[in-house]
DNA sequence: CCGGTTTATTAAACCGGTTCAGAAGGCAGC
DNA sequence: GCTGCCTTCTGAACCGGTTTAATAAACCGG
């Protein structure tokens, strides 16, 4: 006689059963709910306290219909997966916005996308189902389209540091290039007058400033510093190494690197090749991943709060699909952290 | 005059506009988006044409309330954000997952709590909001309540691993014991007789398995192994390194680690107290991650595909969504990948 | 004790889909 | 021509909330 579907026993409770138990109309409880202005205290407790006793909370797919609002986040990773799952960025900024978005009653909705053709019909389909309020725009490129395109989507977004061009959302940003100078400044410190700087794909405007930064650092101390460019993986990272240190002449002293990964297979593909770190050869990294600290030698990096950075990117979001109008944000700038992989440049050949 | 949001231009097309628009009523259109039976093919084309013209797609809100499903998987994570940035297993797993769930119209939202008390509420608040359909169980531990729990609230689930207590749940597993067993007959092949395995949380099963099939193994071949647990991060695998290294007597030549990232923090220990790996010392780590290949000497490693892992996972939790009976699901084992980290016994003491 | 304002509450419309009972039309068989 | 059965399509109810217009009750100064 029972159907033979009866998972969680007995139907849930809704607004009406709540609303019939406190002997008051449905509009009632949601406004006691939501509390709105205009409802006695005492018939407000005695709603929410019928609720708390029935165990009721209310669905979201209903309230999301009426409001017109989804209560989630989306953010669209596009990297490979080989790059994600090396980059403790990520975990990180996601441990953030979870934290943020959490008590605000909000999901986090993620969408990884493979190769780059898809990615704006990840967008768009995230906006014509109506599965996200807003996107986190991370990884900004030249001239990103995806501004234009999410703009056009009807969709709030926060952007992960500024963009190039003309934006209509909030930005939220590390400033990297004073971590950047001060690793110069501390490698020319070191006696280094030759130093190469491996960096992501200059497609990403963060690759790009802080591969700008090194060259305008390198510049003002009158240092030779060069750049090579590559998909931010560990094996580009060995590659670009090897090439630098197979120079005849002008081979740098020091390398500094768009991220941790590259810089651990850098000091690899040195000591691979016979040298020391940092005795023959000055590594940093940047990203300061935990991993950077129990290696050994043990990475000099630059340090920006993910974490932080989720929080305040995940506030700023939510600010602004509220309409709270919201100027940019600048968080505590990425700072060095000296470690024992940078040390004075060799004398005068870096090979004995 | 005009209202001061207009936010995408024009409001969007609903299915009554789409019906209005083809001269049918809303329930054809539906039929016809769902191909049911029972719709003449040039009627079902012309509403689909008309659909496709307007741009039109259901808005998954009211799909959501009218169908009682949600359209959305969720994933929780509850490890400290420390280890999971670490980890590259989560950010593998996600690709996979999302491999499956992008082309069948349904979304991840992930949660990640920060302390082990609230997780239960984690679930509890996913399943009240109606927030998803079912969710992946990681990370299992013994006698894990979570069973218990997400069954009570009427969610799917599938485990990853089998679970040590009886299951509602289909799961999905990586045998890793063929690839500790490999890993021990691999390192005595070399000479070794006193192995060590640093594990993580023995609140895991994984980490529990792992430890337990590397004593078997080790018996099995007569040689010492004993096992330090640890929480998983780089900083307590060069901890359990540091002391097993101090060992007097019956110091291991070779030691095992349940994942890359505290065998890098390992094999740092032991290059920090003079010793050479795997001259002195052999080292193993688990989960095969890029940057094993790219460090010196490269991490011989315990290689599982957990790209694959996440889509099978998601179909399995797709189709126990969809009532389909599921049987359980073995994975391609766990394989070793032998590279530089492990090397022939030291002859007498491991230290010169 | 009355008109007017404020406060508390209700009933009903609405959000945008799905689903179901039944109507309309076409066709076969008797 | 009537009955019965498909196939195709419609209209309305429904999912569970929010929101708004209308109403009832209380309050208040004169």
């Amino acid at each position: 006689m029972s159907d033979e579907t009866h998972a969680g026993r007995g139907r849930r409770p809704t607004i009406a059963d709540v609303a019939q138990r406190a002997g008051v109309s449905k509009g009632l409880v949601s406004f006691a709910l939501n509390d709105r202005p205009g409802v006695n205290v005492a018939t407000r407790d005695r709603i929410l306290a019928v609720a708390a006793e029935m165990g009721w909370a209310p669905d979201l797919r209903a309230r999301s219909l009426s409001t017109n609002r989804s209560f989630a986040l989306g953010l669209v990773l596009r990297r490979d997966t080989e790059i994600v799952a090396g980059d403790p960025f990520f975990p990180a900024f996601i441990a953030g916005v979870e934290r943020e978005l959490s008590p605000a009653g909000q999901a986090l909705v993620l969408a990884s996308v493979a190769t780059g053709l898809l990615e704006a019909d990840t967008y768009r389909k995230l906006a014509a189902e109506r599965r996200v309020d807003g996107v986190f725009l991370a990884d900004l490129r030249a001239g990103d389209e995806r501004l234009a395109l999410v703009e056009s989507l009807g969709l709030s977004a926060v952007t992960l540091g500024h963009p190039d061009i003309e934006s209509p959302f909030p930005a939220v940003s590390v400033d990297d290039v004073d971590g950047v100078a001060a690793t110069v400044t501390h490698l020319v410190g070191l006696g280094h007058r030759t130093l190469a700087h491996v960096a992501g794909s200059h497609d990403m405007l963060h690759a790009r400033r802080r591969s700008a930064a090194f060259e305008v650092a390198c510049a003002a101390h009158g240092v030779e510093g060069r750049v090579v460019e590559t998909d931010f993986s560990a094996r580009q990272g060995g590659e670009a190494t090897r090439m630098l240190l197979a120079e005849e002449s002008g081979r740098p002293t020091a390398i500094t690197y768009s991220n941790d990964l590259m810089a651990l297979a850098g000091v690899a593909v040195a000591q691979r090749a016979g040298m020391s770190v940092p005795h023959d050869l000055s590594v940093s990294g940047f990203d300061d991943s935990d991993i950077a600290r129990y290696v050994y030698p043990s990475l000099t990096s630059v340090a920006t709060d993910a974490v932080e950075w989720g929080a305040v990117a995940a506030r700023s979001l939510l600010a602004s699909i509220a309409r709270v109008p919201l100027a940019d944000t600048e968080l505590t700038p990425a700072r060095l952290v000296v470690r024992e992989s940078t040390g004075p440049a060799p004398q005068t050949h870096p090979r004995r």
